[in-house]
RNA sequence: GACCCCAUCGUCUAGAGGUCAGGACAUCAGGUUUUCAUCCUGGUAACACGGGUUCGAUUCCCGUUGGGGUCGCCA
C-alpha cells in the first residue's frame, strides 16, 4: 500500500485572501482530490497582531464559498508552539543548530539553524531540477531571542506533524525550499515533494498590489461572480487540461488535474474573459439559483425590497435570460423592473422619444395596449405589427419609443416579452407618465 | 549587486525536431434580431533577439535583452 497523498493550504490570516493565494489552495485541493488523497488546512496565526478571529473567518468563508472543503480538523499554528521549540531543542542537541547573539539590537541569544555546508538539489514538480550551491546557503534563525519560533521552523515542523506529502505553494517560496529541505534532513523526517506555482500578475505584468483592486476573493463575490466560474478561471490560470476544454465543472477539473501540466510562467487574470466564463457557468445554473443569486446581489446593492413579488421576480429573471452575466447585472441594468423611480437615459430619450412624431406614436400605442384583450407578448406583438402595416411605418419607429417609455433605456430584453412580464397596469401608467413628462 | 526563475497572437493557452503554429477571450467584417445580449460565418493577430547542434528548429544547448523572485530575530 502506497502512502496516501496529503496536501495542505497554510494561509496566514491577514484579513483578505488574495487570488494568487486561493489559486494555490485550489491546486492543492484539485491535486488531493484527483489523487484520492487528503487536503488539510492549517492557519498560520502566529502573528497575533494581524491574526484576528475576523481575519480567520475571512479565510474560512472564502474557502467555503469556493467549495474548498478540507479534511480533518483545522490546525492552528499557534497551538503548536511547544512542539516547535521541542524540535529546536533537538536540533540544538544534535548540533544542527546553535545559539548566538546576532547583535544589532542587542536582544540576546537566538537559535540559528546550521546549513549542512553542501549543495542542495531537489526536483520541483513544476520547475524541474533546482540546485543551490552551499556557498549560497546561509544559516538562519529558527527561534527568536524572545523565544518565539520563526516561520521556517513552524512551517516545516507542522508539515511533518500533519504528514504532508506534497507542498504546493507560491513561487516566492523556492528559495525557502532549500532551507526547509535541510531542516527535514536534520530532523530526520521524509522530505515531501514540492511544487512551486508562478505568480498571478496585474495588467502591467507586475505583482498585484492593493492599488489594483479585483485581487481579493471577497471582491469577486461582491461583484456577483459565481464561485464555480472563479474556480474554473483560476484553475486555468497556469494550468490546462491539454485539450481545448475551458469551461469545466469541478468534477471535470478534478479528473483532469495533474501537476506536470502546470506552467512555470506567470500569468494575468483577464477580467473580460472571467466575465465571459461567468456567463458560461450562469447558463448552467437553474433559474431558482440564478434568482437567488440576483436577489442577494440586489440586497447588497440596496435595490431589494420585500414588496417584490417572487413570481414577478422569477419572470424578470427568465425574461432577462442570457443578458445576465453577473448577479449584479440585474440591479445594474434592469432595476427599472422593480421601481417606478427609474432614470431616463438622456441619449435614448433624445434619439427615440424626442424624435419627430415619436410621442404621437406613443399615444397611439397607449390606446392600442389599453384595448388589448389579453396582455400577452403575442398580442402586443400582433397589435403593433398591424399598426405598422396600417401606417406604413417600420417596427423600429414603434418599438423604440415604447421601450424607452417603459424602461427608461434603449437596451434590454425583447420588448413584447418585457411588456408581458411588467403587466398592463405598470406599462400603461409608465406610458402615461412618460407622455406627460416629455409632451 | 549576488543567487534563482521565466519568455508562443493584446490576454489565457496547445505544442515536448518536420504543424498552413491549434483553441479560447478580446477585436474587426458580415448574417440573424425591434435595441442590447445571445447565436452563426469569416478575418486580423504570436514563436523576444543572436549564435550554435541538426538534413531540418517554436521545440535541444549557449549567450543577449526583457520581466520576475529571494537575499529579516516577516510570513
Amino acid at each position: 500500500m502506497t502512502t496516501p497523498i496529503r496536501t495542505r493550504f497554510a494561509p496566514s490570516p491577514t484579513g483578505n485572501v488574495h487570488i494568487g493565494n486561493i489559486r494555490a489552495a485550489i491546486y492543492n485541493w484539485l491535486f488531493a482530490r484527483h489523487e484520492g488523497g487528503e487536503f488539510l488546512l492549517r492557519i498560520e496565526d502566529t502573528d497575533l497582531e494581524r491574526s484576528t478571529p475576523q481575519a480567520v473567518r475571512t479565510v474560512l468563508d472564502s474557502m467555503d464559498w469556493l467549495g474548498l472543503d478540507h479534511d480533518g480538523e483545522v490546525l492552528y499554528q499557534s497551538t503548536q508552539r511547544e512542539k516547535h521549540l521541542e524540535i529546536a531543542e533537538r536540533l540544538l542537541s544534535t548540533g544542527h543548530a546553535y545559539k548566538q547573539d546576532k547583535g544589532g539590537t542587542g536582544k540576546g541569544e537566538c537559535v540559528v539553524f546550521r546549513m549542512p555546508g553542501k549543495d542542495i538539489t531537489y526536483h520541483d514538480e513544476v520547475k524541474g531540477d533546482l540546485t543551490k550551491k552551499a556557498e549560497d546557503l546561509k544559516d538562519f534563525v529558527i527561534v527568536r531571542s524572545d523565544g518565539s519560533p520563526v516561520f521556517h521552523l513552524g512551517n516545516v515542523v507542522d508539515d511533518i506533524t500533519m504528514g504532508v506529502t506534497h507542498v504546493i505553494r507560491g513561487d516566492d517560496h523556492v528559495e525557502n525550499t532549500f532551507k526547509h529541505i535541510a531542516m527535514y534532513e536534520a530532523i530526520g523526517a521524509p522530505v515531501p515533494k514540492f511544487a512551486h506555482l508562478p505568480m498571478i500578475v496585474n495588467a502591467q505584468g507586475k505583482p498585484y498590489s492593493k492599488r489594483d483592486g479585483d485581487a481579493y476573493v471577497g471582491e469577486f463575490r461582491e461583484k456577483g461572480f459565481l464561485p464555480s466560474a472563479l474556480f474554473n478561471s483560476l484553475a486555468l490560470l497556469g494550468w490546462s487540461p491539454g485539450d481545448d476544454r475551458e469551461v469545466m465543472t469541478r468534477d471535470e477539473l478534478v479528473a483532469a488535474f495533474t501537476l506536470d501540466r502546470v506552467r512555470s510562467a506567470p500569468s494575468q487574470l483577464d477580467m473580460t474573459k472571467l466575465l465571459w466564463m461567468n456567463g458560461q457557468h450562469l447558463k448552467a445554473l437553474s433559474p431558482e439559483d440564478c434568482a437567488a443569486g440576483c436577489r442577494e446581489a440586489m440586497q447588497r446593492q440596496g435595490l431589494w425590497n420585500d414588496a417584490i413579488d417572487p413570481a414577478y421576480f422569477r419572470a424578470v429573471i427568465d425574461c432577462m435570460g442570457e443578458r445576465i452575466r453577473l448577479f449584479t447585472d440585474l440591479g445594474d441594468n434592469a432595476a427599472f423592473f422593480f421601481t417606478e423611480d427609474y432614470p431616463y437615459d438622456e441619449k435614448s430619450v433624445r434619439k427615440r422619444l424626442l424624435k419627430e412624431g415619436a410621442l404621437d406614436i406613443l399615444r397611439e400605442e397607449l390606446a392600442l395596449l389599453e384595448a388589448l384583450p389579453d396582455f400577452t407578448a403575442a398580442a402586443s406583438d400582433a397589435a403593433l405589427h398591424a399598426f405598422a402595416e396600417k401606417t406604413g411605418r417600420g417596427m423600429g419607429d414603434l418599438v423604440h419609443p415604447l421601450r424607452v417609455a417603459v424602461s427608461g433605456t434603449g437596451v434590454g430584453p425583447g420588448l413584447f416579452e418585457m411588456l408581458e412580464v411588467m403587466g398592463r397596469d405598470r406599462v400603461l401608467s409608465r406610458i402615461r407618465r412618460t407622455l406627460s413628462r416629455f409632451a
